[in-house]
RNA sequence: GCCGACGUAGCUCAGCGGUAGAGCAGCUGUUUCGUAAACAGCAGGUCACCGGUUCAAAUCCGGUCGUCGGCUCCA
């Protein structure tokens, strides 16, 4: 039996119900309020509101109040068809805006001439006179369906507020964004509020800073990492795992600088298009005009057409971990997830068109290669095509369907389940994204793939074909990471800072109990370190064991030897595993068929 | 960038008009210890920054910077 969808459940109906309880309440505490729209959302509801005088969070606690003494009412929720356009507006008019005139219906108006013809017009309805005798009313245009009375409604919690932009859209105003959430019974919702808690602590900010792998310094500017020695090493094996996987397929590494002239990115297009996301330039006297790299693209063009390429030479994989700098909006940057300096483990792909289809398959493979190994299972694969809408893509039409039409054949020779989302293709070609969700449930895009006609065709590359006449390649961009900082911060978020041995940036710690086991202890390290190749460290502070273990244990590390006079004696460490506590004492050689395997 | 919240010792936080406090970390000494925090003492802060109100500001008000939750945008 199919679950049943979110859509369709009564907690949907429930949340959409409370919105529209909080849209009460807000009209009664806000008089000449002007309500937009008020839709439930994945964990909760939200209503938008244009408010004369500003709500600010500490307003909460008595809109809440508010709801509950409104939702005690039992007020009947009633579902009623407008009798025509004509009367839908009289409706909004007097009732939902209570007559306050046509100024605080304006949001509400806008959204009635945006149902389109022929549809048919509902609105919901909830009235109750209260003990005092005061009459409370809403009605509310709503294609619902909602809940049957407010009583119900019990166990609602207002989080947020926010701005957010009427219809989506920067240019219209900015209203006032209020979010909820609510649930069936009191119980799921402390649940609810105690996982946020919990999902707080596995925030990659967080552990970054506990762990020792990344921070930040206002000196240094905002969304520019310090990556610390532990985060380094992590990078370093996350880097030195991909590299190693490309050299199998025939990649060739190469390096380009952090700085290029404009005219590198003139000629790209990109100063058109990119412009606003690009750090300030940089003045050379009257030369010259550099500008940090906000993409690698460019430049592996550039080395593409230093030579004449032929059809035998194709396809050529350049790969690159480049570091770019994209001038994010102050309020989007958030810890290494979106950082305005990050590193892409970027490829192109120079292909015949006839080696199109191969090559992506070959690169959706690595990326199942990538993801099988990071142990990442919960994602979401994301077709990006061409919004037929808009005009912000270049090329001709056929490519673009050709280029598609290679996207899905790909995923279907490898059956790969996708979901298509027109308008969220590159400016240059359709793309293949992995969306992954973080702690807080939020969706990142993370590995990506993208066809792409654009470039070739604006640089003019060319290989020269078996018929001896000039060709253009089709270009493939991709990044199985997407980047190595919001990989490192989803990863770090995944495991709750627990990284698999190969991946933790120290997999065994060795704790002598006694200043006279020190000795042997470092001898350990260098066994483990120099013929083993394992991130070794000791704890050789005057401290208890128990301490040891315990800050081992809180930095994650799989595996601690333990080393003290029993040790020394039978030659065997103590070993201790992260996830299963004390495994007893055993020969160095036993230990490590365990932890490598 | 916009809306809202928050910035107190290295870290986590208390104090919220009468002039700065705890735990951990650090330092010194004692303890040499077998599976998640030994004990004692010491030291550490122009309360983010700038300005205003007040006899008096960490506390109230304004601005700047930074961080966080959203919006828009994106790897």
């Amino acid at each position: 039996m199919a679950a049943q969808r979110y859509e369709d459940s009564y907690l949907y109906r429930l949340r959409h119900s409370a919105a529209h309880l909080m849209a009460q309440a807000l009209t009664e505490l806000y008089p000449g309020i002007k309500l937009a729209i008020g839709p439930p959302i994945e964990n909760g509801f939200y209503y938008d509101v244009d408010s004369p005088t500003p709500i600010r969070e500490e307003d909460l606690p008595k809109i809440e109040q508010r709801m509950k003494e409104l939702a005690k009412l039992d007020q009947r929720i009633l579902c009623i068809s407008a009798d025509g356009r004509e009367a839908a507006r009289r409706t909004i008019l007097e009732e939902t805006t209570l007559g306050q005139g046509e100024e605080v219906a304006e949001y509400k108006l806008q959204l009635l001439e945006a149902i389109p013809e022929g549809e048919s017009i509902t609105f919901y309805d909830q009235q109750r006179t209260d003990r005092d005798g005061v009459k409370h009313r809403f009605i509310d245009l709503c294609r619902g369906p909602h809940v049957d009375s407010t009583k119900e409604i019990k166990h609602v919690r207002l989080m947020s507020v926010a701005g957010a932009y009427w219809r989506g859209d920067v240019k219209n105003k900015q209203l006032t964004r209020i979010y909820g959430t609510a649930f069936e019974t009191k119980e799921e919702l402390e649940q609810y509020l105690h996982n946020l808690e919990e999902a707080k602590k596995r925030d990659h900010r967080i552990l970054g800073k506990e762990l020792g792998l990344f921070m930040f310094s206002p000196r240094v500017g905002t969304g520019l990492t310090l990556w610390l020695p532990k985060g380094a090493v992590l990078r370093d094996t996350l880097i030195e795992f991909l590299r190693t996987e490309q050299l199998k397929r025939g990649y060739l590494p190469v390096v380009t600088p952090h700085l290029a002239s404009i005219r590198l990115y003139e000629k790209s297009g990109h100063i058109m298009t990119y412009r606003d996301k690009m750090f300030p330039f940089m003045e050379d006297g009257e030369r010259e005009t550099y500008v940090l790299k906000p993409m690698n693209c460019p430049f592996h063009i550039e080395i593409y057409q230093s030579q004449m390429r032929s059809y035998r030479d194709l396809p050529i994989r350049y790969a690159e971990f480049g570091t770019v700098y994209r001038y994010e909006q102050s309020g989007e940057v958030a810890g290494i997830l979106r950082a305005r300096g990050f590193t892409q483990d970027d490829a192109h792909l120079f292909v015949r068109p006839d080696q199109l289809l191969d090559e992506f398959i070959g690169v959706v493979n690595l990326m199942k290669v990538v993801l099988d190994k990071l142990g990442l299972q919960d994602f979401r694969v994301r077709l990006g095509t061409k919004d037929p809408a808009s005009t912000k893509y270049v090329g001709h039409d056929d490519n673009w369907q050709a280029a598609t039409q290679a996207i899905e054949q790909a995923c279907k020779s490898l059956s790969l389940e996708y979901e298509v989302s027109p308008g969220d293709a590159a400016f240059y070609g359709p793309k293949l994204d992995l969306m992954i969700k973080d702690a807080l449930g939020r969706e990142w895009q993370m590995g990506t793939v993208q066809v792409d006609y654009n470039l070739p065709e604006r640089f003019e590359i060319e290989y020269i074909g078996e018929d001896s006449k000039p060709h253009r390649p089709v270009m493939i961009h991709r990044a199985p990471f997407g980047s190595i900082e919001r990989m490192i911060g989803l990863l770090t978020e995944q495991y709750a800072g627990a990284f698999p041995f190969w991946l933790s940036p120290v997999q065994v710690a060795v704790l002598p109990i006694a200043d006279r086991h020190v000795e042997k202890a470092n001898e350990l390290l260098a066994t483990l370190r120099d013929e083993h190749h394992v991130r070794t460290e000791v704890d050789d502070r005057r401290e208890t064991l128990g301490k040891k273990i315990r800050e081992s244990q809180l930095h994650k590390v799989p595996y601690m030897l333990i080393l003290g006079d029993r040790d020394l004696e039978q030659g065997t460490v103590g070993v201790r595993s992260r996830e299963k506590g004390d495994l007893g004492a055993m020969k160095l050689e036993e230990f490590l068929a365990l932890a490598l395997g």
